[in-house]
DNA sequence: GCTTGCACCTCACGTAACGTGAGGCCATAG
DNA sequence: CTATGGCCTCACGTTACGTGAGGTGCAAGC
């Protein structure tokens, strides 16, 4: 019955491929504590230790921390299969949120690569998508990134130009107090109702959620030069009303 | 040119939506310090500082560490697409890992399901894979997997007898002293060349894989009964040999 | 006036899995 | 006799904070 120890540490290291420095840890850990020392205190590890250590390796192969492996290791109570699942479902919690990470980097990287590279330019597009991300269903910002991606350059550059044209006549119409139901206010509504369309595909659903949020924060809006104060928000409400 | 700093601590923890534990750590950082304190001590914040913050919280946002935000921030000689470039592929690189781990758990469930749940069943099966990864290319593996699956229940459960006979035949044989060279091992040799084209597909080198493998740890096939001796090895080998 | 409560302050330890020395013991090779 | 090499035991550094512990300044209720 007599197990005698012989591998020394650093033989154990280099047959496992591990470092000494990871033995010592398990060790710390009470994980794998070596059934043996030398008189100099060396420790010294039998045939039952590798195998352990064995078990220890393979399960951390799969990600499993060295806690689990350590409750696994000793309590024969802790079921297999329910730490498995447990943490495949943690896997499979991380593989999304990386690929959710790896999704809008890449949009940040179109935008920094079509706008400007500054800083501020990257940290608005993040603040505008993490909006995006309060406001609008995964779906809904699909059928957007859809609408944008089909709409090409140019016409992106376009809509661009009549989103600021409309802005900047809402602002001169309400500064010479046009009527909101006159024809050249409901003119405007109509303008912002076919802006509107052809962004959302005529979702009302987004719509009213771009509405939403636009009224949460007006600074993203201010920012790109659209007016935010009462006046223009309430002739714009008029008037689309008025032109419907 | 007065900046007042108006915002205490809580206040602006609970407008960003983060703890005062992140605000006080992004200050031993360097990352966001006040611009006033009150004369009680108390930090207070200014609108600048606000609006670091908000940069602050969307590069964290992306998953880049807080020193490459802090480089980022203070070093405008930095490369921002850079930044981004090197992050997009550790991203990656870290989704790979995790969908790799996936699969590796997902099989390890079904092998699981299948086998025993015991924790010696699962090292075994996870040494098993890990020797697979050495051995032979992904590709390889997928087709393994793919004749695997295509076997079903029945047909496996006749392999795995038949291969189990097989062992015994040749350690019986071996053990009475038959010829390799005669009929009847000659008849060996063709089983097992039949046995190892069922499982290979006829792929050579995937069965030269293989036996690469099992030469480098005859543990395991130890484990299954195979017999792992010299005289068992020369013999079979022979036998593949004569009945070619 | 005293106590209570609240927001704030400054340490300082804990987390996961080791890496990386620092300083010392023991044995063998030159 | 010393130089090297393997081993030993601390013990700090890493990441982004969480979680107290113990103290201070300020307002309100008794």
């Amino acid at each position: 019955m007599e197990a005698r120890a012989t591998k020394r540490i650093g033989e154990l290291a280099e047959q496992t491929g591990i470092t000494v420095r990871t033995l010592h840890h398990y060790e710390e850990l009470g994980l794998l504590v070596p059934s043996h020392r030398s008189e100099a205190n060396h420790r010294l590890y039998s045939e039952m230790d590798l195998l352990r250590l064995q078990q220890i390796l393979s399960l951390r192969q799969i990600g499993l921390p060295l806690a689990q492996i350590g409750t696994l290791l000793s309590d024969p109570q802790c079921s297999v299969e329910q730490v498995l699942q447990q943490h495949l479902e943690w896997l499979e919690q991380e593989g999304e949120r990386i690929q959710k990470l790896r999704g809008l980097l890449i949009n940040l990287q179109r935008s920094v690569a079509a706008g400007g590279s500054s800083l501020e330019q990257v940290t608005q597009t993040l603040q505008w998508t993490q909006k995006m991300d309060k406001y609008l269903s995964k779906e809904q910002q699909q059928v957007l990134q859809e609408r944008h991606d089909a709409m090409g350059e140019e016409a992106m550059a376009e809509a661009q130009q009549q989103w600021a044209q409309l802005g900047a006549d809402l602002m001169a119409a309400v500064e010479s107090s046009v009527e909101p139901s006159s024809e050249e206010g409901k003119a405007i509504g109509k303008r912002f109702r076919a802006l509107m369309e052809a962004m959302s595909g005529g979702d009302h659903e987004i719509e009213h959620a771009i509405g939403a949020m636009n009224q949460a924060n007006p600074d993203m809006l201010k920012d790109h030069g659209w007016p935010t104060t009462p006046e223009t928000q309430d002739f714009l409400h008029k008037a689309v009303h008025a032109g419907a």
